[in-house]
RNA sequence: GGGGGGAUACUCAAGCGGCCAACGAGGACAGACUGUAAAUCUGUUGGUUUUACCUUCGCAGGUUCGAAUCCUGCUCCCCCCA
């Protein structure tokens, strides 16, 4: 040991990560190397950038000489936390919670070291250690200590007592306290970490622990991300932005942070960057002197793209953005060679005709032959709009198409409003 | 068990026999401005063979030349009394 390079605690207070803890923990961190967890609920096949927080979390700690523990609730993904919810979770299967678990495990790789060192991560399943745990010996051993009292006075209890919550949700604080008890007997884990909906979840681990002798455990969490102007972080016109690719394309995953708002880049960018005080602080000096230059948002992009995904994801990225938002795009359009042009719009939606479709005009193209726009009625409006582009120039209902207006003799770059590009390749 | 109120498009919410594809607000989408921003302004927000027609106002029937609007039954929600 003895290599604790920053204190974590002051690490995530610059930041802005740190909402609340339990005394005595930055105490119990800067004295000694200490073991600490997050929970990942296996609600999906993949993680989403609203999960990159707690990742974050964990990325710091290890940074600072802990040891970063990844709990993935295989086990409290078939119980449901009611955290935040409104009305009952639905189930999920065995299998498909397996399944799930194993995609978040090989994208959580990208973010810790797994592979060395003393305080290297570890990803333990709670499943391992409950699916033999009987439910006589449970709440004996367990639900003996913890008084129904002090489960009720949880705020994610009692938001739910009017609406109704079932008995198995209800359990899930004993079951994720009985998780912090078994890392710490079996890991010397002390620590639980996580958003501050989790607070609740996580005392009830620490008292458990006490009450079963286990010494002392803490607790911290960090702030939930809001945005500046109420809406929810992390969701996109589409919905969840994932960094699987295959659900969220590195394209998209790049737009999404260059999109992110002048007011939200300055708190997200020490949240998500991985440089340090000085490089953030001049960044956002600068940012805030030009803010149209984009600064802190292309360096955010950057960053985030090349670690989730690839150098050359960023750069496909960057040149696709380029020519769709450049100044010069119709001309920058027409000069890509083939290759390019299709690593480009490799994203995009992509629709297939026959050259013989195009005279019907472009209200066909865009509703009966291709699904760009949902039915004619919306697309004649979408035309009347202004809102329809062909290789980046506005047409109209009654715009000609034919095959000269082909890039490489057989695509049409379509576009309905400023962002949303479809390519449509023509054939016959 | 008795009495009362309600169910309208993505959401909230008007309408209470024809002028209703249905006021208004929010949201969403689009246009202008701009920085691929924010704010602002504007337009659109059931479908089609688009100056007309078709399907929509909890479900099923009925009255009427004509119903989201009236009647009957059904389902679901809320409130009051026991």
């Amino acid at each position: 040991m003895g290599h604790m390079h920053t204190n974590f605690i002051e690490e995530l207070r610059w930041r802005g990560m740190l909402h609340d803890m339990t005394p005595g923990t930055e105490d119990q961190l800067s004295k000694s190397s200490t073991v600490g967890y997050v929970g990942f609920d296996p609600t999906a096949d993949s993680l989403h950038i609203g999960n990159l927080v707690p990742v974050m979390l964990l990325t710091h700690f290890q940074r600072c000489g802990h040891k970063p523990l990844v709990l993935v609730g295989g086990a409290t993904g078939r119980v449901g936390d009611p955290s935040g919810k409104v009305k009952e979770r639905q189930l999920l299967g065995t299998d498909v919670i397996e399944h799930n678990l194993n995609a978040q495990k090989k994208q959580l790789q990208q973010f810790l070291n797994f592979e060395d060192g003393e305080n290297k991560a570890e990803i333990v399943n709670n499943y391992d250690w409950f699916k033999d745990y009987n439910f006589l010996d449970f709440i004996r051993d367990v639900g003996k200590h913890i008084s129904i009292n002090y489960m009720m006075a949880k705020d994610s209890v009692k938001n739910r007592l009017e609406s109704g919550i079932s008995f198995a949700e209800f359990s899930y604080q004993l079951i994720q306290g009985y998780d912090f008890y078994h890392l710490l007997t079996t890991k010397n884990c002390r620590l639980q970490m996580g958003g501050s909906d989790q607070w609740g979840n996580i005392t009830t681990g620490t008292e458990l622990i006490r009450r079963m002798g286990g010494g002392d455990a803490f607790a911290l969490t960090s702030p939930l991300i809001t945005k500046a102007d109420g809406s929810k972080f992390g969701k996109s016109e589409g919905g969840n932005i994932w960094l699987d690719r295959n659900k969220t394309s590195p394209y998209q995953f790049y737009q999404f942070w260059i999109n992110v708002s002048d007011e939200d880049v300055v708190n997200f960018t020490p949240i998500f960057s991985l440089k340090n005080k000085e490089e953030i602080d001049a960044l956002t000096v600068q940012h805030q002197e030009a803010p149209h230059l984009r600064i802190l948002q292309k360096a955010l992009a950057e960053e985030m793209t090349s670690r989730v995904h690839s150098k050359e994801d960023l750069m496909q990225a960057q040149k696709a953005s380029n020519v769709l938002f450049g100044k010069s795009g119709q001309e920058e359009l027409r000069s890509l060679d083939k290759r390019t042009l299709l690593e480009v719009f490799d994203s995009v939606p992509s629709f297939s005709v026959n050259a013989t479709d195009l005279v019907e005009g472009p209200v066909e193209l865009l509703a009966s032959k291709t699904s760009i726009l949902p039915s004619k009625s919306e697309a004649r409006k979408m035309l009347k709009a202004n809102a329809i582009s062909v290789n980046k120039e506005k047409i109209s209902e009654d715009t000609a198409l034919s095959n000269d207006d082909l890039l490489h003799n057989e695509y049409l770059i379509v576009q309905r409003g400023k962002k949303n590009y479809y390519l449509i390749k023509v054939t016959g």
